[in-house]
DNA sequence: CTGAAAGCGCTTACAG
DNA sequence: CTGAAAGCGCTTACAG
């Protein structure tokens, strides 16, 4: 129990000067309410003269099995949606004290296992999954890390989410939307464009399109969704998908598939509106800049990146417990002069 | 000593299945060649039997002061430049099986210090500041944190950073090569839109402007330099400072300056590149798709967060020692469409 | 090659 | 109201 002489400020160091023990030192700084105000004064005192800011996570974390971390897994944070949740989960966090690990795993199993076992390491108190590919081996992971009491929410869409907290929205419903927009002016030969099957958006375009009487047709790229990939996958795929299904229409899986679409339509010469028509969703304050600007969902995501803060925060205090909570935002359609054709009168 | 029966599995667990101390688990863990193999062996099957994964984080940066944390402090990662680095400064991480917790400051000092002093809290191993508003009392903080022994490293301009590590680009130069490229095309009132005159990039545009003899105007805007303050700003001031002035080209300090500018002139009628010029600095991927492309300087983001964190590595790995090392990255003016004029022949 | 022991910087019953 | 002590989960000289 010697107090050194060197290094770094410690609570020993501060408890010296003030001529009390750690302990007491300890309770001043966690606010506790049974130390006397003429040593609170003396301890007050001591760690401003010994330079002492904040007592580390690190050891305080170890006792009391509170870090203070959150973990959050988004797909890529170059993707502006996810961008624009990352900044309000942030937000969130900094003004609740607490920090965000982030973590980008391209949507892929194996990396998102990775990432989850990183933040396992870290103890972390809650996680965002957003998105949430809930294949089992991540929910495994995921499991771990509940049962440790970290509070696990998920963001974005997945609406069969049953065993964590979700707040998201109904984007099979959006979708839904979506192509009977496209259908009302018009369109019959409607394309999906996206990273696989298994998300609601697909789910909704393909039952509106179905439901209408018209056949579907489904582009999937594989691999991670990065601008480069994408760009690339669709530099291959996209001009045929679209000649060979004579497409006057496409629903994007997000505004940023979108944007290489339209920059592979452009650079191709097709036409956007005049021979095809584009609709993504996220509604990234990008949308309205292209040329033309894009019809978009809006998400809302800075109201997403908030409630799943609050969420883990209040599983955190207690003041929500018991099984999965679910929140689901409202979405809109935002037509822009992406899409063509006049709305029935 | 005792071994818990529940709650986690430590070393404790594993030393006890393994019958062997603790001390013998950890040197597995730590890959110490100085483990007979038939115990390590019995360990390993140990380690699987108990499911256990990882070490605390917590508990070996207690005692090795070493977390194995990255503090990445950032102006605003819903800015596509900013959201960038992040990627790859995450990705970089990743593999170096690092951390990296993510904080947005919105260049405010008072931001700032508090989000250094959080790193401070979890005692990060490194820190990149990107961008680095060098004010007194943030580089107070970083002080501390160096003392504490972090390595500290500054990304992006600031090329009079004489403390800390940089890993920048000449962005004064760049300044100069964009109003050159502007007055060659025949402009002759060139205005600068940025948050403040104490950037590298204003000096360069300043220095051009003034060298070929003509008048400078600057507007520059306060505050937070997010999406939402930029736009109502933008409105209030802009177009007024481009009709009083009768400027024909302006010099946005980023995309994300330009954007807005972009929107706004379009709102207001004022046609791009027709009766007004622009050209801005990050090259992110979306000035390609903006009605019409923005002109933009090309700026190394990828590397330039991969070249931080492998500066970070070696000097933790005393790889690199001694005073601060500079990494200066090329730049590249890419003209598009938002820029009028021919160019000399 | 292996273990017992100390200690990283905190918190918190427990006793007084 | 305050302090001594134990302990959170690890690592690492030290001794054998």
């Amino acid at each position: 129990m010697t107090v050194r002489e060197s290094g770094r400020v410690t609570i020993h160091t501060v408890a010296k000067v003030a001529g009390v023990s750690s302990a007491t030192v300890s309770r001043v700084l966690n606010q506790s309410d049974l130390v006397a105000s003429a040593t609170r004064e003396r301890v007050l005192q001591a760690l401003e003269a010994c330079g002492f800011r904040q007592p580390s996570r690190l050891a305080r974390a170890l006792r009391t099995n509170r870090t203070g971390i959150l973990g959050l897994l988004v797909e890529n944070v170059a993707n502006p949606y996810f961008a624009t949740v990352a900044r309000s989960v942030d937000d969130a966090a900094q003004q609740a004290g607490l920090a965000v690990v982030l973590a980008n795993d391209d949507g892929s199993a194996p990396g998102g296992v990775e990432r989850l076992e990183l933040f396992e390491t870290l103890n972390v108190d809650g996680v965002i999954l957003a998105p949430w590919a809930g294949d089992d081996r991540r929910r495994q992971v995921a499991r771990r890390l509940a049962s440790r009491g970290a509070a696990i929410v998920v963001v974005g869409d997945y609406l069969d989410e049953k065993e964590f907290d979700l707040v998201g929205v109904d984007l099979r419903r959006a979708a839904v939307e979506v192509v009977q927009c496209l259908i009302e002016r018009g369109h019959r030969r409607i394309g999906y464009v996206g990273p696989a099957a298994t998300t609601d958006r697909f789910a909704g375009y393909q039952e509106a399109v179905r439901d209408a009487g018209l056949p579907t047709f489904a582009l999937f790229l594989p691999g991670a969704p990065t601008t480069a990939n994408l760009a690339s996958l669709m530099e291959q795929e996209l001009p045929g998908f679209i000649s060979g299904q004579r497409l006057t229409a496409v629903v994007a899986h997000s505004d940023f598939y979108s944007f290489e679409i339209l920059r592979v339509a452009t650079a191709r010469g097709i036409k956007i509106p005049g021979e095809l028509s584009v609709i993504g969703f996220d509604n990234t304050r990008v949308a309205e800049l292209t040329a033309p600007p894009l019809a978009s969902v809006e998400i809302p995501k800075v109201e997403m990146g908030q409630m799943a803060v609050e969420l883990i925060r209040q599983r955190l205090d207690g003041k929500v417990t018991g099984g999965p909570v679910r929140h689901i935002l409202p979405t809109r359609v935002i037509l822009r002069e992406s899409v063509a054709g006049a709305p029935p009168t």
